[in-house]
DNA sequence: TAAAAATATCGAAATATTTAGATATTTAAA
DNA sequence: TTTAAATATCTAAATATTTCGATATTTTTA
């Protein structure tokens, strides 16, 4: 299977140092890699308490982990009500691969 | 400026949540950041101490940081007499890059 | 072969992160 | 308006990471 995945360099956000930093932090955790992947495969927006289900954690824990990953930016989080609901930064997703990407270039 | 950056998916190696968790610990250092790219600015092969030459650290933390990103197959080293060069593993890279991409897709 | 250079490893202190339980806040439903 | 649901915050314990100094290892050079 052949997929071409193309970057328009121009359109890509340029994050500091400490930005990568944070991000690869928030993605240094089984939990929040996990929490990305069931995000990203939602349609659109996911509802807090759903991705929580899915883990034997508590909820002040997931409360934790899902901060980390809104306060680096990798995730865009709307509350609607009572419920937190949230979808992936695809730009920062984007810029932050980019960054990475760059040190094989 | 315009720049088209391709990946070509087929070519990219596919990564366990494993070591995606490694690398990004690994890329969640101000240090190691700046010893990526340090190396990927180098013609080639750098050597461990003009890296460690940039940095006001105890040559065991350089030395410690160093591993981490060889460990986590960011760096391909190559012991050379009693110096260490290295490299960057660009294979790693674009691979971890595809996989933080994919988030967004 | 002795000394020096480059790097690695060990042990311990300082610091940061993870986790859960208790409690608070905010909003919807009864 | 009381109750319940969803999430956030606080505290503290457990665990992990960072850092350095001391020492070990390996290789080159004198």
């Amino acid at each position: 299977m052949f997929k071409i995945f193309c970057y328009l360099w121009c359109m890509i956000k340029e994050l500091s140092i400490k930005q990568v930093e944070k991000i690869s932090k928030a993605l240094g955790d089984p939990y929040r890699l996990k929490i990305m992947k069931i995000v990203s495969k939602g349609e659109g927006c996911v509802q807090c308490c759903d991705v929580s289900a899915e883990f034997n954690l508590a909820q002040s824990t997931m409360s934790h982990h899902i901060k980390q990953l809104i306060e680096a930016d990798l995730l865009i989080a709307d509350k609607d009500g009572r419920n937190l609901k949230f979808e992936i930064n695809k730009e920062v997703c984007a810029a932050y691969a980019a960054y990475v990407s760059n040190f094989g270039l």
